[in-house]
RNA sequence: GCGAUAGUAGCUCAAUCGGCAGAGCGCCGCACUGUGGAUGCGGUGGUUGAGGGUUCAAGUCCCUUCUAUCGCC
C-alpha cells in the first residue's frame, strides 16, 4: 500500500504568480509559483488519467525530473467519482504526488471519448464510455468536480470544435468565452488557479475574437486549445506565432495536448511555456520508443531481436542506462508489463530533459542556436 | 496385430449435392498529440499428410500408404 507524503510544502507567498526570468526571440523561461511548489518552464507535463501515470510511479516520475502532472476530470469523475478522492484527502494525497497538479476540465474528453447526446449553451449530456450511462457537464459542474478533486491548476469547460469547421469554430470560440465566465463565477477555492482556453481553429479573426475575450478575465495563466486535432504542422506554428501577440507576456502560456519533441521546440520557439501530451505514454503501451531528435523506434520490430544497444546511445534515462533493445523487444513479445514501463520512462525523460534543455539555453541566451540545430537535424533524417 | 476416429496456413478450425481453399488468432509492418495497457489500418501466409484412381471438375468419392489419438486381442 502506497503511504501518501506526510509533508506538507510551505505555499508560496506568491502563490499563482509567474515570474518571466529571461526571453530569447520569442522563446520564455520562467517559474510558476503553486501552492505545491514551483513550475520552472518551459515544461513538459505527463499525463495521468486516472490519478495516476499509467505505468509509472511517483518516485520514477521524481526520479525523471517532473514537476508538473495532468489528471483528467472525465475519467476521475466517471471513476471512482470525485468525492471518493475528496474523502481520501484530494488528488496530491489519492496519487501521492506532491508537487503540481494540473485537471482538465473534461470538456475536450466529453467531446472525444463519450457518446454525445446533446450539446446546447449550457453544457453536455453525454453518456459514459464505462459503462453508457448518461451524465451531463456543465461550466459550473466542471469547476465543482475540479474543486472537489484539488488540483492546483484547473481548467475553464471549452468545446473544441473540427478546426477547419469554421461554423463550428466560430460558436465554440463565443460558447468556450460564455462558459469561461461561468466557470469563474462558480470558482470558490482561491488556493487553485483557473486557466482559460482559447479556441478559434486555423481562423486569424476567430483566434482573435476569442484571446481578447478569454484574457479580458485577467486570469493567472491561459491555454491555447483546439491544436493538434487534424490541422497542418505549419498551421499550428502560424496559430501560435498568433497566440504570442495576442496573449499577455507575464502569464503562462499552455499548448494543450502536445506533444512530439519537435512540437515542444516549435512551441518554445514561438512563446510556449507548458505542454501535456499522452503520445510519450501511449507509445510505450504501443511498443515505440520516441527518439530525441526525429524517428521513433517500434521495438516490436524484428530487427532488434538480437540487438544489444540501448534505445537511444545518447539518451541517460534509466532505461538506456541498464536494457538492451533485445530485451525490451523480449519483455514486449512477452507481453510482460515491464515494457511500458521501461519504454514510458525513457519517452518521458526525452521531452522532460528536452523542456529542462531548453529552459537552460533560453537562460544562457543560446536557445535560437539550439533550436536551429534542433530542426536542421531533425530536417537531415 | 485388428478396429474406430482424425490429418486443411505457425495455432484452433471452416468450406452446402463434388464447383474459385476461407476465418479468427499468431506473425510482419504502419498509425497514434487536453490517455482505456485501448484502438484503427495494411501485409505475409497452403503441393488440403503422401502416392495413385474416378470425374469436365476432388479438401470432399475410391484404393494404397504414413502419422496421431482412442478402443480391442
Amino acid at each position: 500500500m502506497i503511504q501518501p507524503r506526510q509533508e506538507n510544502p510551505t505555499p508560496s507567498p506568491n502563490s499563482f504568480e509567474f515570474d518571466l526570468e529571461a526571453r530569447d526571440g520569442r522563446a520564455r523561461a520562467g517559474t510558476f509559483h503553486t501552492p505545491h511548489g514551483d513550475i520552472e518552464t518551459p515544461v513538459f507535463a505527463p499525463v495521468g488519467t486516472a490519478a495516476t501515470v499509467k505505468a509509472v510511479t511517483p518516485d520514477q516520475l521524481e526520479a525523471l525530473g517532473a514537476s508538473l502532472v495532468l489528471a483528467n476530470t472525465y475519467h476521475l469523475y466517471l471513476r471512482p467519482g470525485e468525492d471518493v478522492v475528496d474523502e481520501l484527502g484530494g488528488l496530491h494525497r489519492f496519487m501521492a504526488w506532491d508537487r503540481p497538479i494540473l485537471t482538465d476540465s473534461g470538456g475536450f474528453q466529453v467531446f472525444s471519448l463519450s457518446n454525445i447526446n446533446s450539446i446546447d449553451d449550457d453544457g453536455v449530456t453525454f453518456k459514459s464510455h464505462v459503462d453508457g450511462s448518461t451524465h451531463r457537464f456543465t461550466p459550473e459542474k466542471s469547476i465543482r468536480i475540479q474543486e472537489a478533486l484539488g488540483a492546483d491548476i484547473i481548467m475553464a469547460f471549452d468545446e473544441c470544435p473540427e478546426p477547419y469547421d469554421r461554423g463550428g469554430v466560430e460558436s465554440a470560440v463565443d460558447r468556450t468565452s460564455a462558459w469561461l465566465a461561468r466557470g469563474l463565477a462558480a470558482k470558490t477555492r482561491s488556493d487553485q488557479s483557473l486557466f482559460g482556453i482559447v479556441q478559434g481553429g486555423v481562423h486569424a479573426d476567430l483566434r482573435e475574437r476569442s484571446a481578447r475575450a478569454v484574457t479580458g478575465f485577467g486570469l493567472p495563466g491561459y491555454a491555447v486549445g483546439g491544436l493538434a486535432v487534424g490541422e497542418k504542422k505549419p498551421e499550428m506554428h502560424t496559430v501560435l506565432d498568433w497566440m504570442d501577440d495576442l496573449l499577455p507576456a507575464d502569464k503562462p502560456r499552455y499548448l494543450m495536448g502536445v506533444g512530439t519533441p519537435q512540437d515542444l521546440v516549435n512551441g518554445v520557439l514561438r512563446g510556449v511555456d507548458i505542454f501535456d501530451c499522452v503520445l510519450p505514454t501511449r507509445m510505450a503501451r504501443n511498443h515505440t520508443a520516441m527518439l530525441r531528435s526525429g524517428g521513433r523506434l517500434n521495438l516490436k520490430n524484428a530487427p532488434f531481436a538480437r540487438d544489444p544497444a540501448p534505445i537511444d546511445p545518447d539518451c541517460g534515462c534509466s532505461t538506456c542506462r541498464t536494457f538492451t533493445r533485445s530485451y525490451l523487444r523480449h519483455l514486449i513479445n512477452a507481453g510482460e508489463m515491464l515494457s511500458a514501463t521501461l519504454l514510458s520512462i525513457h519517452n518521458l525523460h526525452t521531452l522532460v530533459s528536452l523542456s529542462r534543455e531548453m529552459r537552460r539555453a533560453i537562460l544562457d541566451g543560446t536557445f535560437e542556436e539550439f533550436a536551429r540545430d534542433f530542426i536542421a537535424a531533425e530536417a537531415a533524417i
